[in-house]
Formats: C-alpha cells, sequence, structure tokens
DNA sequence: TAGGATTGCAA
DNA sequence: TATTGCAATCCTA
C-alpha cells in the first residue's frame, strides 16, 4: 500500500497562478496575517552557516511554525472541498513522482563536444570583434548596447528610428534592418550569435556538469501563470533548434547507455488540434481526419502558395493578434491580412463561432474554461479601455488552449511514468520540454517504447473525432532526433 | 553588490 | 503591436 500524497502548495498555485515562486511564508500572511519567523532572521542574521548551527529550542519553534501553518492551510483547504479537485489529484499530484524520478535520472552530455563548440564558436567571436574594430577604426564592447549604440548612431551616423527608454535600440530588429545596406550590422548580428551561444548555453551547460557529465535540471511545477512547466539549472527548455549551427548544442545530449540513442516524442500542431476539437468546426475536423499538413491546406484556402503565411494565418487564428502584428510579421498590407483571415473563416465557420462563444461566455461569466476543467478569471474582460479589453480576449482565447495543452502533456508524462514502471523496460524520461517527451533508450527497446508511448500520447482525449499526433524520432542525441 | 535595462533563446 | 519562462551582460546606484 503505498501513502497518500497532498500538497498544499500546488493546491495555492492551482488556485492562484500569478504569485511568482509561492511559499509557506507568503500564503501564511496572505491567508491568515500570520507572519511567520523567517529563515534569514534565524541563520544569515545571526551570521550562522546553516540551519543545524542554530540553537535547538528557537530550531523546534521554528519548524513547529513550519507544521503548524501548513496543518491549518490543510483543513483549510479540506473544509472548502476542494481537497477533491480533480486537476490536482488526478494530474499534479501524481506528476510530483514523475518530476522526481526525472531530476534524479539526469542527461548525460557529451563534455568534449560541447568544449568543440565553444572554441568554434569563440574563434568567430574574434574573427568578428577584429573585423568590427577594423571597420570603425576603434575597440569597443560589441556585448554593450550603449556602446554599440554610441558607435552606430553617433559615431557612423547610420538612420535610426526605434527608441528604448533611454536611448536608440540597437536590437536584432534594428540591425536587421540596418544589415541590408551596412555590412557591420550584419557583423554585430553574428557576433551576438556566437557570443550568446557561449555565455548563456556552453559555459553554462559546462559549469553544470558533473564529474560524470550528468546534468541535473530542476522541473519547477508552480512557477508559471499557465501551469506549464519551467526548468532551471540548466533551463532545458530553452536550448536553441531552430538555428542550424546554434543547434548543434543538441549534439552533446547523449545516451547514456554506450553508443546508444534519444528518442523524442512531441505533439504534432498539438494548439490547431484543439482548436478543431474544442470548437468543433466540421471542416477542421474532417481535414484532419484524412490529412497531416495543416499549413499546406490553409495556404489553398487563403490562396497563397508560401508556407511562411499560411503558418503565420494559423498562428493568428489561436493567438488572436492583431491584423497590424499578422501584417508586420509576414510583410504584407493589413487590408491582404483581413483578407487573408475572412477567406480563412469561410472555411471554418464553426471556429469563427467558438471564437466569439468564447469571449462571449467570458463577458458574461468572467472566468474561462479548458477540457481539463481547469477555471481561470478574466477580470479585464468587460473593461472599458479597448486595449485592455483586446489584450483580455486574447488571454480569454488563447488560454484554454495553451492550458489544455499543458494537461495533455503532464497527463502523458503521468501515463508513460506508470507504463515504464509496470513495464521490464530500463528506457528512462529524461527530459519534458513543453509538447515535447525525451527519453534514454536502452538498447533494442526502441520498438516497443515507440509503440507504447505513441499510443499513450495520442490517446490522451477520450471520445473526441480526432486523435491527437505525435511526431517520432530516435537519434545518437538530440539534435538529430528534432 | 544589487538590481534595472537590454537582449535573446525556447514552446 | 501574442504569451510564458530563464539567463546573460552591462552599467548605475
Amino acid at each position: 500500500m503505498s501513502a497518500q500524497i497532498y500538497d498544499t502548495l500546488l493546491w495555492e498555485y492551482i488556485q492562484n497562478p500569478w504569485d511568482r515562486w509561492l511559499s509557506l511564508d507568503k500564503i501564511a500572511e496572505r491567508k491568515f496575517n500570520y507572519e511567520k519567523k523567517s529563515f534569514d532572521s534565524l541563520v544569515k542574521q545571526q551570521k550562522l552557516s546553516d540551519f543545524w548551527e542554530v540553537d535547538l529550542e528557537k530550531a523546534s519553534k521554528y519548524s513547529a511554525e513550519d507544521v503548524y501553518i501548513t496543518n491549518k492551510l490543510f483543513l483549510q483547504q479540506k473544509e472548502n472541498k476542494v481537497i477533491d479537485d480533480k486537476v490536482l489529484k488526478e494530474i499534479e499530484i501524481p506528476l510530483i513522482k514523475v518530476l522526481e524520478n526525472i531530476e534524479i535520472t539526469w542527461v548525460k552530455i557529451y563534455r568534449d563536444r560541447l568544449k568543440e563548440l565553444w572554441i568554434i564558436f569563440e574563434n568567430e567571436i574574434i574573427r568578428l570583434s577584429n573585423s568590427i574594430y577594423k571597420e570603425v577604426d576603434e575597440e569597443f564592447n560589441i556585448s554593450s548596447p550603449k556602446q554599440v549604440w554610441y558607435i552606430l548612431f553617433e559615431k557612423l551616423w547610420l538612420p535610426r528610428w526605434k527608441k528604448t527608454k533611454t536611448w536608440y535600440s540597437v536590437n536584432s530588429e534594428v540591425l536587421e534592418s540596418l544589415a541590408k545596406e551596412y555590412a557591420i550590422a550584419q557583423k554585430i548580428i553574428d557576433y551576438r550569435h556566437f557570443s550568446k551561444l557561449n555565455s548563456t548555453y556552453i559555459n553554462w551547460l559546462l559549469e553544470l556538469l558533473d564529474d560524470k557529465d550528468f546534468l541535473h535540471t530542476s522541473y519547477n511545477q508552480a512557477v508559471t501563470t499557465t501551469w506549464r512547466l519551467s526548468s532551471t539549472n540548466p533551463n532545458l527548455q530553452n536550448i536553441p533548434s531552430w538555428d542550424w549551427i546554434a543547434s548543434e548544442i543538441r549534439s552533446a545530449f547523449i545516451s547514456r547507455f554506450k553508443n546508444w540513442k534519444i528518442m523524442s516524442f512531441d505533439y504534432s500542431q498539438v494548439e490547431i488540434r484543439l482548436l478543431a476539437i474544442m470548437s468543433e468546426d466540421e471542416n477542421l475536423i474532417n481535414f484532419f481526419k484524412e490529412w497531416f499538413d495543416i499549413h499546406k491546406k490553409t495556404a489553398e484556402l487563403i490562396w497563397t502558395t508560401d508556407r511562411k503565411v499560411a503558418k503565420a494565418v494559423n498562428f493568428w487564428v489561436i493567438y488572436w493578434i492583431s491584423w497590424f502584428w499578422l501584417s508586420k510579421m509576414i510583410n504584407i498590407s493589413v487590408a491582404q491580412a483581413n483578407d487573408y483571415i475572412k477567406k480563412f473563416f469561410i472555411h471554418y465557420p464553426w471556429v469563427k463561432k467558438y471564437l466569439e462563444e468564447t469571449i462571449e461566455f467570458c463577458e458574461k461569466n468572467w472566468y474561462v474554461e479548458t477540457i481539463f476543467w481547469r477555471k481561470r478569471f478574466i477580470k479585464w474582460i468587460n473593461d472599458s479601455n479597448k486595449i485592455i479589453k483586446k489584450a483580455a480576449e486574447r488571454e480569454a482565447i488563447n488560454m484554454p488552449i495553451q492550458w489544455t495543452s499543458a494537461d495533455i502533456i503532464k497527463i502523458s508524462m503521468n501515463k508513460v511514468f506508470d507504463f515504464l514502471n509496470n513495464s521490464d523496460l530500463k528506457s528512462k524520461l529524461i527530459m519534458q520540454v513543453h509538447d515535447e517527451l525525451v527519453f534514454d533508450v536502452f538498447p533494442w527497446e526502441e520498438e516497443k517504447l515507440k509503440e507504447w508511448v505513441s499510443d499513450i500520447m495520442e490517446n490522451i482525449l477520450k471520445n473526441k473525432p480526432i486523435k491527437l499526433i505525435v511526431d517520432n524520432n530516435i537519434w545518437n542525441n538530440w539534435k538529430e532526433a528534432k
């Protein structure tokens, strides 16, 4: 028999995900107007090195306070009957064990590969720096926005147009537009690119590796306002993947089993599939029953051959961004953007209806909810300020889709974990990156793993007209698995 | 030394 | 003039 697990902090987080880094101290103050004695006042302020040095009587009082408040909180939550909350019981609580398991499993890194990349990138940084110095006949710190600003706009007098709070912006958008005419802008872009890779990723990863070349990430279950997970030390959820050079960093993520493999499973176009399921749009559902490439289909519907444009339109539908933003993103006129969207909605009338009804529902009830019972209040939905109201509408439309996809991956993690535990497989779940699960595959297990994990992930939603689709790849490292 | 400002990576 | 994160560097207070 296994013990029942309950978590007062997770309960608070589910109700209210806006407080960054919830703590018992914060909750005690807010709920019971009770000021707990702080850890710092016992340890740091007394100049002690750690808790074990604290006087026994003080230490026991402090500890008793923790227990007292936790219990008080637990009783209050039980009183509210939310102890039976399905989200807590069926998703978040079981996930604790899964995350614990991932954290103690670790990820194997090919240290020499990282070092090799570091040298390649460092050489590029030096080459670019020298070339830039030569061009302006002066040495300066290219990493400093202020100095770049000075060189570009006060020394070379390049055209400037976008402001930050304190000076003219020199971000990549500005540099990209300058790069069309001025070579130096492109060099600064490249410099930043490589120095980003070394300073943010490679240095940090090398620093965090243990002596057996394993990485020990922490996953946070109660941080984001969208109920997704986040990770730190390192953040494994923002390792480059799009850029062809940068994604080389992923080639250092390898199997712990000698000469064996990494397998990844990621939900394919999960948000637009969820839109089809939630809106019950017949045309969109029928499309997904027969075809897979929604971007191609959208391109056809709005009479374009440009896949990028189609992608942006699909993106627009899910995120409900402004026409202005859409037109800017794909470099077309606002009228043209408007026309694309009209064409899209003619073919998917129920999507349009669903989006409008979601907003109406929210206006009436002040909240939106997902297929997994999560609810959230949107207090600005009836605001008289149009800009604020628009933002609230975007949230009302986008959030149910985003939250549902966060729930889906969490549920699949729970199920996959149970499956691995109840099998004799030795492969390990090592990472979660929002809509992707990554496994370290034990020799000869790939067929079974592929079949079972795909099946579990694709069938999280029951009794829906279409399944979710999972793309699966197996390779020697994480880069190739992408 | 702490923290704001700027920048950029992921989903 | 989409959202949510984590983290780096520079630079001022």
